[in-house]
DNA sequence: ATAGTCCTGTTGTCCGACAATGCGATTATC
DNA sequence: GATAATCGCATTGTCGGACAACAGGACTAT
């Protein structure tokens, strides 16, 4: 096969709605498009595009699941730069879908969250660590076998610290691997004895470490924390190479 | 008009092109839809749902944009499992035009990436720094002043190196704060002298404690490599508190 | 076998229409 | 005069049908 001339280029053609899509977007990331402002109604959009309204409606789905513009109650769109939260949302539920294992988040956990709590010692604030105390009391007066409750405490002890670390970067990545917690944990706390107690005393001593601003031993009992979450997932006899969906 | 008894429900009624997305997202999620499989042409699915085309379609353009099907060349769309590199690349894009500053980024490689180098040194094959060779020996022949060039294959060190730690959920938060990397790095190489000479050193380093299956070594010149990024970032008088895009 | 032609299924785009709904202005009630 | 009920209006959500564009397969001619 003689392919002598390969001189042109490969000639994208994209429907129309994707440089709808595009447009926006661009005028969003220039800026032109400030955060808050809202977007001109689909029958202006048509005639600046001069494409019909169906067109306009399919670029505006784009937009709207990639999270750049957001309706406010049936009214027009409104421009939205996206937040962290809404990042890690998107990211772990993607992630959850495409299969990831135990094994992966728990090294996730492993890997990050002990530098985390050293950043945390280094730079919570009073307000950070009263939340903290907040969490861990509701966790301390939840009843053990209210299985539900203690995950969500144990995740919002995670959320609370990866909030505080003032790190939008480290918050949607710590968030994204929180969500996952979740929905693992969810799975094996009924099998694990004593959890709710175990988690609370890792908890609090991770706190502790914190308010004293000692970020060794911040590293250390989140150190201890992530390895006993891993021994629950033995406990609970979980096939550690499964996915968590 | 007498509305008789409405005496409950907080009513969600949400658009038909979204319950199409749920539905479908629905039945991907649950395998009824494999990886792969090809979805009912619009038609099809305007039939079973009920709805017309343009509902349907703005419903797969939800779907299109989750990364959930893609199109296979002008067919109808295929079911698709996301994968580390689009979540990543989602994430990063958000994070970008949510506004980060180029400090938070640098402080996610600085927590991040020297853990991940350990993870290297520990569990990279044959295969995974034969790949890291090659990059770095394209980035040792580039000419000093083509930073665009340079500026590739110091992301390109990243990203290969993420991929041999054989982990979905680290690769997509390395990759993700790879695109940044490279986004900031495009903004400052040419302000900093040497920068070519300096990375190769460092990744050069990181190589060799990582074929010495050297932990401490390893994250020792990581660390060194992510501080002397920043140093780059000083020289080339970047406020670091400004967003990288 | 290769190149050319026709056919067909499917998507991309257009048009026009109407119902549902939220919002503001207007009017009625005290 | 202030509050509540009513009416229009603007805008979105949905519909139905129509046609061009285009990829891919079948068929033919050389």
């Amino acid at each position: 096969m003689a392919q002598e001339k390969m001189k042109f280029s490969p000639l994208f053609r994209e429907p129309a709605y994707l440089k709808v899509y595009r447009a926006i977007e661009k005028n969003i990331v220039d800026g032109h498009l400030a955060d808050g402002e809202a977007l001109p109604i689909e029958a202006e959009l048509c005639h600046q595009f001069e494409v019909t309204r169906s067109t306009v409606r399919e670029g505006l789905r784009l937009l709207e699941q990639s999270g750049l513009i957001a309706r406010g109650s049936h009214k027009r769109f409104i421009v939205k730069r996206p937040n962290a939260a809404d990042v890690a949302a998107a990211a772990s539920r993607s992630l959850a879908l495409g299969g990831v294992t135990f094994n992966e988040v728990w090294e996730a956990l492993a890997i990050y969250y002990p530098q985390a709590a050293r950043l945390a010692a280094r730079r919570l604030d009073e307000e950070n660590l009263t939340a903290l105390k907040g969490v861990l009391s509701e966790l301390e007066e939840n009843a053990d076998d209210n299985h539900q409750k203690t995950v969500e405490c144990a995740v919002a002890f995670f959320q609370s610290l990866a909030k505080g670390l003032d790190n939008r970067v480290l918050l949607a990545m710590l968030q994204s691997l929180n969500l996952m917690i979740g929905e693992s944990l969810r799975q094996v706390i009924g099998g694990t004895p004593n959890a709710r107690t175990r988690i609370f005393n890792a908890q609090k001593n991770i706190l502790d470490a914190c308010i004293a601003r000692d970020e060794d031993l911040a590293e250390e009992w989140m150190t201890k924390h992530i390895v006993d979450l891993k021994r629950g997932y033995v406990v609970a006899k979980v096939n550690m190479d499964a996915a968590i969906l």
